[in-house]
DNA sequence: TTGCTCACG
DNA sequence: ACGTACGTGAGCAAC
């Protein structure tokens, strides 16, 4: 199929836009209701139609060549209407954000210009499409060129090819519609035709004698002999009229392709523009589809894996294997490799691995349950040549540690790639993001060498797209120097699992079902019958219809029975205190207790969480399966659990390393604030400093109560603060929250210049970035709907913050890493709770791990504020002690 | 699948 | 007059 071009007549379509739509204005008074039609028409056009190239054309100036030769040329049109003219500009400004070219020519029209693009398209060997009101491009018409006309309205669409054109003319060819026109005249631009020649007329004389000349050469062949006068009274006329109808072919105007292919809009800026327009809707759905776009450079057409893709090779052979890897194994070109991650999953049961060349070539083998690696291709893929590139390089090096082989030589990982480009991508699957980023649609398929193959294939190319964008972005550091380090590190410490002690487990697990069984009969007493009580909408007619307490929150489907309602109700029956303890121990049993026994594996009796490298907006990581990020602390119940993660050897210890205050200390180092960045290096407590500051108190003389409300509205900073939210949190009137805030910020005057700043900037770029340069898309910001844009505006806020602490962590880690090997200690890091790293050690190591995870951690970065790591070991989790500096 | 609830930093 | 603190994942109920 040739690629498809799509051209538009502006000043016909935004004419056609102005009188179909409304009057509608911004709430200044500035007409909007053309651009509004019109971008509509576009958007509806580039969805339906799917063009490879689009370009829009505009008459310039009023005077054009056929004013020179007949001034009488459009004379009578009446003057562009006062409220449309203004229109013009802002809708070449929504083009210049959607890139699309506008073609304009002195002293052309439109049409000349469409007609001259529309021959060099076919030069190209372009399929077009002319999009108008306006029927003097109907002669353009050709096997190659279609007109589609607006019917009534800006929805409605007739599309001619010669055919249709014919049917409608009857069985006029398109060249001849030049004939047809110098006949009958166009009173839209004052060209007069011959009188009393209509269209009917004019069609029947043009199917008898073909062209206008034709007619005057063989005029007395015409009948009536009225009709043979008035021709001949206006055959000067008629030569005019074929001038001023032919259109200019040959425009001097040049056609860069590469410009007029169509890529995805500007969105950030397009979303501006919208907001001056005061486009609601339109900024809705741009906003929506700005995360999930495929970003520039990406065909518009979706193409599905066809014929033109290789099939790829089976390597059943050793032989095969060799002859297809051997001219990649020693050079320095990247090998693309698709391991099948899950075996759970696609090819159960075994191991499947896809290869992709540099060349394109493809080949794929799979081995069954039992087999080993090649010793050929285990070296391969163990050595640095050739670099390898992988999608989600961590499962694939822990899938291939069970078959044997030590992956390395990893050059790139593309599931971190797409990550880092943009961690809004709605999905992060290899399928998905070769169907966002390259359009390109891989088939579920039978055949497995197929399957691994295109997969392969995929890995190859997002690789080549999604580089250079790493690059331009400012990315490579971050992604060569510490997410992809990273991997091997979160592999080790998913690998090595941290052990449960499970027998006692399994006993606590016994007595929180005694105690829940007998909450639950007491609530089911009280309450008068038995109920599920994990139903909330049950549980809700119970409190609320049953017992008629005061519903003080809904949710969307009804009451809310959250925690914070049921401590407001406590005191009105005592149904509330157990359902509250109910809930507490439902969850500890459920969640933690026989939810880590069913994850403990049988092989070694740990637990092996899945580190998410790639799932959060900020940086964080996340743990999976089981989540060992969440295990309970704040309350005593919960946090007994702890004494349950235990060292994997008798004797060993558990050692804790937590940054002291990094979100804070993050904000200070932003923002710069003097005071703030005074108070990390004077070493204070953060929150008491802040309580003395807001409240004009010695700090000798913070209560508890002032330390808290200052801790409060520290984090209410990280998080983006708003009074609604801190006098929640603190339980305090709006206003007197409102006036913390108001005080923190005088005291810390450089954080508000950051929180206005970070705002201001997000809404520039469309995006914020952290400290090591992580960059995150806000769309939510130019959401019409507040609720939206205030989330957007929190995110701005919080996201540098939480997003650099993120980053210093990571940096830790590696070093840390490093640090052991380097020291040859036994001790090992097994897991990272956000702030927090944990490690087993044994004993004689304690000191010298200490020192060495200290030093690493607060060296990580340099800040404007020190770095402060506090450390704590002891026999199990729970039981931990300070480890003094 | 979605919504609610609750565990963590 | 509006309603939310930021970032996650898991279990359960009810579609």
């Amino acid at each position: 199929m040739a690629d498809k071009f799509m051209v538009l007549d502006g000043n016909s379509l935004v004419h056609r836009a102005f009188h179909a739509i409304n009057p509608l204005t911004t709430s200044q008074g500035v007409s909007t209701n053309a651009v509004y039609g019109f971008t509509n028409m576009l958007l509806k056009l580039i969805a339906e139609e799917q063009p490879d190239y689009l370009a829009v054309a505009f008459d310039k100036a009023r005077v054009t060549f056929r004013h020179e030769k007949y001034g009488e040329y459009k004379a009578r049109r009446a003057a562009t209407p006062e409220d449309l003219r203004p229109q013009f500009p802002l809708v070449k400004r929504v083009l210049a954000a959607m890139r699309i070219p506008v073609f304009e020519a002195d002293g052309y029209e439109a049409d000349d210009l469409i007609g001259t693009l529309a021959k060099r398209a076919e030069e190209e060997g372009l399929k077009t499409t002319v999009v108008t009101g306006d029927r003097d491009t109907l002669q353009l018409v050709s096997p190659t060129v279609q007109v589609k006309l607006t019917k009534r309205g800006i929805s409605e669409m007739e599309d001619y090819d010669p055919e249709k054109l014919a049917a409608r003319y009857g069985g006029l060819k398109p060249e001849q519609m030049i004939e047809l026109k110098a006949l009958v005249g166009d009173a839209s631009d004052n060209i007069p035709g011959v009188p009393s020649v209509g269209e009917k007329t004019g069609i029947k004389l043009i199917q008898e004698f073909h062209t206008v000349d034709e007619l005057l050469r063989r005029v007395d062949e015409v009948k009536p002999e009225r009709m043979r006068g008035l021709i001949l009274e206006h055959q000067e006329r008629l030569k005019m009229n074929k001038w001023l109808v032919t259109l200019v072919l040959d425009v001097p105007v040049s056609a860069n392709w590469e410009e007029i292919r169509l890529t995805e809009p500007d969105y950030p800026r397009l979303i501006e523009v919208f907001r001056e327009l005061e486009f609601r809707s339109l900024i809705q759905k741009m906003a929506e589809r700005m995360n999930q776009a495929a970003p520039e450079g990406t065909p518009t057409q979706t193409e599905i894996a066809g014929e033109e893709q290789r099939a790829g090779r089976l390597l059943a052979r050793k032989e095969e294997l060799q002859e297809f890897l051997a001219p990649v194994a020693e050079s320095a070109e990247e090998l693309s490799v698709f391991i099948t991650a899950n075996p759970k999953e696609l090819y159960q049961p075994g191991l499947g691995i896809g290869f992709c060349r540099k060349d394109g070539e493809t080949a794929a083998l799979y081995l069954t349950p039992g087999m080993e690696v090649d010793p050929w291709l285990k070296n391969v893929l163990e050595g640095g040549k050739p670099a390898k590139v992988i999608y989600d390089a961590k499962a694939a090096l822990l899938q291939l540690r069970g078959w044997g082989v030590e992956l390395d030589g990893v050059a790139g990982d593309v599931l971190l790639e797409a990550y880092l480009d943009n961690p809004g991508y709605p999905k992060m699957g290899l399928d998905d993001l070769s169907h966002q980023l390259l359009n390109r649609l891989i088939v579920p398929t039978e055949d497995r060498t197929w399957a691994l193959c295109r997969r392969a294939e995929a890995v190859s190319e997002l690789h080549r797209f999604l580089v250079p964008r790493l690059k331009e972005g400012g990315l490579e550091e971050l992604y060569y120097r510490v997410e992809l380090p990273l991997v091997r590190v979160l592999a080790e410490m998913e690998h090595r699992g941290v052990a449960l002690d499970a027998e006692q487990l399994e006993q606590i697990s016994h007595e929180l079902g005694e105690k829940i069984e007998e909450l639950v009969m007491r609530i089911h007493f009280m309450a008068g019958e038995e109920f599920n009580i994990n139903s909330t909408k049950q549980l809700g007619h119970i409190l609320f219809e049953k017992l008629k307490l005061p519903a003080v929150k809904k949710t969307k489907t009804g009451f809310s029975t959250d925690a914070e309602v049921l401590e407001e109700l406590g005191w009105q029956h005592e149904i509330v205190a157990e359902i509250l303890e109910y809930r507490q121990l439902v969850k500890l049993k459920s969640t933690y207790v026989d939810g880590m026994r069913s994850l403990v594996s049988p092989a070694d009796g740990r637990l092996h969480t899945t580190f998410n490298q790639a799932v959060t907006a900020t940086g964080r990581l996340s743990s999976t399966e089981p989540n060992l990020q969440n295990i309970p602390i704040r309350l005593e119940a919960g946090r007994r659990l702890r004494k349950f993660f235990v060292p994997s050897q008798p004797g060993w210890l558990i050692v804790s390393a937590d940054y002291s205050q990094i979100d804070l200390r993050a904000l200070a180092h932003i923002s710069g604030d003097e005071e703030l960045v005074r108070a990390f290096h004077e070493g204070r407590d953060i929150h008491t400093h802040t309580a003395s500051e807001v409240y004009g108190v010695p700090e000798a003389g913070v209560t508890s109560e002032m330390r808290r409300a200052a801790k409060a509205v520290n984090f209410g900073i990280v998080y983006g603060i708003s009074d609604y939210g801190l006098s929640r949190n603190l339980g305090i009137s709006r206003a007197e929250a409102k006036r913390f805030i108001d005080r923190y910020l005088m005291t810390y005057p450089g954080v508000r210049r950051f929180m206005e700043d970070i705002v201001r900037q997000a809404r520039d770029q469309g995006y914020v970035t952290t400290l090591l340069n992580r960059r995150r898309y806000l769309p939510e910001l130019f959401s019409s709907n507040r609720t939206v844009r205030g989330f957007g505006e929190r995110a701005a806020l919080n996201t540098p913050i939480q997003g650099t602490a993120s980053d210093i962590i990571k940096v830790a880690m590696l070093k840390v890493e490093e640090m052991i090997e380097r020291q040859g200690f036994k001790a090992r890091m097994l897991l990272q709770v956000h702030d927090e790293l944990i490690f087993e050690a044994p004993p004689e190591e304690l000191a010298g791990l200490a020192a060495g995870v200290r030093e690493a951690m607060e060296s990580a970065v340099e800040l404007k504020v020190p770095l402060v790591a506090d450390l704590k070991y002891g026999p199990n989790w729970y039981d931990m002690q300070p480890l003094p500096r």
